[in-house]
DNA sequence: TATTGTTATACTCTATAACTATA
DNA sequence: TATAGTTATAGAGTATAACAATA
């Protein structure tokens, strides 16, 4: 996770603005998988510009949530809730520990496993990524309209329930 | 592109299914960009899971079907259409090469650039692939009711286009 | 024996930069 | 000089398997 650039964003950006011929992909249009990726695809790009030009680091995100919220959850929940394997997470959490966001400690009850907490920092990095979080919904809101957000929202997460359900 | 395993696709539903402890995102859940990441997520690893079993390769959809619309495009334009850089196509085009799906010709009045085209074979494909799609789309409409699909690919089309623009 | 977390390793997807050949 | 496509290389993100410590 070395900071240097964020490639997929900016990138993916100047990209997708300028198409030269246009409608080639007319018949992608109806195919919601598709657009279901174009979609995440573009609000990624544009919360990591937001985040980027900040020097926040984007896919921390939904760790510092779900510790915030978990205060003292070991590795093993925590990759369960953000759906990655344990694995991945080391590297991650050794980040967020170097930086001062996260503090482990050995659980006493079981020694194999930590419980992991956010530090004073980690709750200001958190409360800075939730402002531009919530700066990025507005704008997502004005683009579909906002009452139209919690359907979306719904539907969104019937999908994803649904799909893995099984 | 070794066609070993499809890793994502299959380990994403297993993972998804089995959460231990109840509901440690509640705080995500009105996260519009990470429902979108959720739900996209979960859409590909059924898409994947689908085709899979048929020895399909999921990734070639999109090519395939901006290459059938616009026969005789070039590499350049086909880039720009599914928003990658032009070095990533290189690769996958010379697997659909070898899989007897596409033809390249030299463009006589361009010799830098080649036209690329479905074969007879890459049709078959195609048509496979839309099947699968189809089938995949009639899953995703059972969950969201059908009559909601059109306000969502809106939605997204809508999201993506803005976000974008700029 | 089973589980938590780490390490080693590998694979996919994507990008940038330098290059070749044409224009 | 500029453009189309290729190659070399790198990095982010993820996974599996083997391992050490602990249960």
């Amino acid at each position: 996770m070395s900071r240097k650039r964020a490639p997929t964003a900016e990138t993916a950006l100047e990209m997708a603005g300028s198409g030269p011929s246009e409608r080639l992909t007319r018949n992608l249009d109806e195919v919601l998988a598709y657009q279901l990726r174009r979609a995440q695809e573009a609000s990624f790009a544009a919360f990591a510009a937001r985040v980027g030009e900040a020097g926040i680091w984007p896919g921390w995100y939904a760790l510092l949530v779900v510790i915030n919220d978990n205060p003292g959850i070991n590795q093993r929940d925590l990759s369960h809730a953000v759906g990655r394997d344990k694995s991945t997470l080391t590297a991650s959490l050794r980040e967020l520990g170097k930086a001062g966001l996260i503090e482990k400690t050995r659980d006493e009850a079981d020694q194999r496993s930590f419980r992991i907490a956010l530090t004073a920092a980690g709750q200001r990095h958190l409360a800075e990524l939730e402002f531009h979080a919530d700066a990025h919904n507005k704008r997502l809101d004005r683009i579909i309209g906002s009452r139209n957000r919690t359907i979306l929202l719904q539907m969104l997460r019937d999908l994803a329930d649904n799909l893995s359900a099984e």
